[in-house]
DNA sequence: GATTGTGAAGAGCTTCACAGCT
DNA sequence: AGCTGTGAAGCTCTTCACAATC
């Protein structure tokens, strides 16, 4: 029962969107869903589904589907959601703030144990129960805790910086809000969340559908 | 000099990061640009570079590389960056106040007309200088205002509601921060930003390295 | 010599289609 | 009949490699 097999970054993102789905079944007290039914609440072919749950061996039931609580339990554990993940956050500015608030997350498996800022004015305040720290305290904080996660939610000339400090703090994964590109070592994960970014590209998208075909009228 | 021809999704991605770059070295005063060091300066092959720019005709030269000034102008154009984008925001909590303070948005070409609520108490406060304003209020002031984007920052249960009410203003754009799918019809361009999918991702992504071949020591 | 533009090869992902199981 | 698992086909994106250009 060895999990490991390649798994693509687009199946990967699947993953997570199959296991939302799969949670509110579970809740709502469904026991199976086929391939089919599982690709249309997540706009998936249902081929599709079905080779991404491949990885799995065959969980699947011909004539039936797959049984919604094996199912689950199988993404929970691909995805690592079935333990918790120690995270810290660095820049306790208006972004830093609201991720720190959004009730999502404690709520999937991420605990936020640290909080740290540069600005003096800043340290020693308190956001969402946790005491911002000053960033000489980030090492420490982050082998104590046993942190594996850094959010970076500072302006972006800062970004580079404070990621080497966490990489050298033993982060093995950061989520960087901040617009540029953190140029780490494999080992690393890095996602980026940039909004600046997604805007652009809604306004791109809008002009494409604008230039070419239907110029909506 | 008719730009069309279809781009791609992943084109107009890193068309975005080439426009970042091009930008400070425009500020630095550089003049012009190879493929190769784009490439590097955006984690992207100097083929592909050349591959994504051979939409706007034979804009390098040789030898020389590509001229900083036009390629900037090719891309803002592109991207749509040449003109002002007015967007309205739903949602006024911890995530939506935080967009609208966040200070690239507006140096960007995105403005912020109006921004919206459900909540009573949320109602007629100012954000960022705008007055809150009650939904039924969102057509109205959509049009009046001539918005183009709509930002979605409410709780998932919410968000299909409020995406059909943009939709129904006449909005052409949605960035969607609402962790749930919103399915809409293909002339409305929808980006989503969902932070947990983010986290999972990048828990997703640190277990795979940690799975396969490189057991971090 | 440096660098572009691009056809062709390569890699990766998605969809089809169908045998086989329940 | 309904549905899975999967080989094969199809499609898209990336990389290579090289003639053409400055």
């Amino acid at each position: 029962m060895i999990i490991s097999e390649r798994i693509s970054k687009p199946t990967g993102r699947r993953m997570s969107l199959y296991l939302r789905v799969l949670h509110s079944l579970l809740e709502l007290g469904q026991v199976s869903i086929s391939s089919k039914e599982l690709g249309s609440q997540t706009g998936v072919k249902d081929a599709q589904v079905r080779k991404d749950l491949a990885c799995f061996g065959s969980l699947g039931r011909p004539g039936v589907g797959y049984r919604i609580l094996d199912l689950h339990e199988q993404l929970r554990r691909l995805l690592g959601m079935d333990q918790t993940w120690n995270a810290v956050l660095v820049g306790a500015g208006n972004i830093g703030r609201a991720l720190m608030a959004y009730p999502r997350f404690r709520n999937e498996g991420f605990d936020f144990v640290a909080a740290f800022d540069q600005d003096k004015k800043t340290i020693g305040k308190q956001i969402a129960g946790l005491k911002i720290q000053p960033m000489s305290e980030l090492k420490k904080t982050v082998k104590e805790k046993r942190a594996k996660l850094g959010l970076i939610a500072v302006p972006p000339d800062a970004a580079v910086h404070v990621a080497h400090s966490l990489m050298d703090a033993g982060i093995r994964g950061i989520l960087n809000f901040a617009p540029i590109r953190l140029d780490l070592p494999a080992e690393i994960a890095v996602v980026n969340v940039d909004f600046t970014d997604a805007l652009e590209q809604l306004a791109f998208e809008i002009r494409l559908s604008t230039i070419d075909g239907k110029t909506t009228k």
